[in-house]
DNA sequence: GATTAACATGCGCATATACTCATATAGTTG
DNA sequence: CAACTATATGAGTATATGCGCATGTTAATC
């Protein structure tokens, strides 16, 4: 654990963006039912129940992020997830909620 | 690292509010400045540069969302990080950035 | 109890973005 | 080349949210 270095205003805009990227729940979803690897578009509309348009513009928004890789073949377009991290943050994110709601104790709701 | 186990809609819902509390970099700012130790709000709305007002209204933001914790004391109220999981959280994002930019060779801009 | 200090909040505006619908593009097959 | 399939994208709308300004609230001090 290095000691962390105050990180310029630009930077912190790059971090904010990342966990926009991450911020939707229909991102979430697609990002999970990656997880099994890649799949192509209308596989993913009908694991997640979105509309194809909808799907399309999420997984361009994860791409940019360099999230996703994108692999065409033939009509088909491939998706799968070329960043590891993701794993992580979203293991952290649950584990942490976890706790909150045992805290909470099945009382959320906001 | 056992298996994930789906999601349901709602624990997506909250994981992407979770992810939506880190997407802005005044808050980022703000629990940066918090990784030293407990402060009050004034002491914050000087070392981020913000408006007292804007300052106020992202501290309820992170506490709301269990990040941070709240202490009066008298006139004050001092606030600090309760969740562990901010440091990793940021570290995973800030270190995944990094090989983003190394890859893109320092061309970021959109 | 009036004044002052520290913090919180109601309101309005501007902007961002998720969603739907329709249509465009790329690639395959007859 | 026409028809069809898979995916992407332009336009419009609705909603969310960050910010500034002003004001409210709580607590200490005189």
């Amino acid at each position: 654990m290095a000691k962390q270095a105050p990180l310029t205003d630009e930077a912190l805009e790059h971090v904010a963006r990342r966990f926009a990227v991450l911020a939707e729940p229909m991102r979430l979803r697609l990002l999970q039912t990656l997880f099994d690897g890649e799949m192509n578009v209308n596989a993913l509309v009908e694991a997640t129940g979105g509309t194809q348009a909808n799907v399309s513009r999420h997984l361009q928004t994860l791409t940019q992020a360099h999230m996703l890789s994108r692999r065409k073949e033939g009509l088909q377009v491939f998706y799968a997830i070329s960043d590891p991290s993701i794993f992580k943050l979203c293991e952290l994110v649950c584990g942490s909620l976890e706790k909150t709601f045992a805290k909470q104790a099945g009382s959320f709701g906001r």
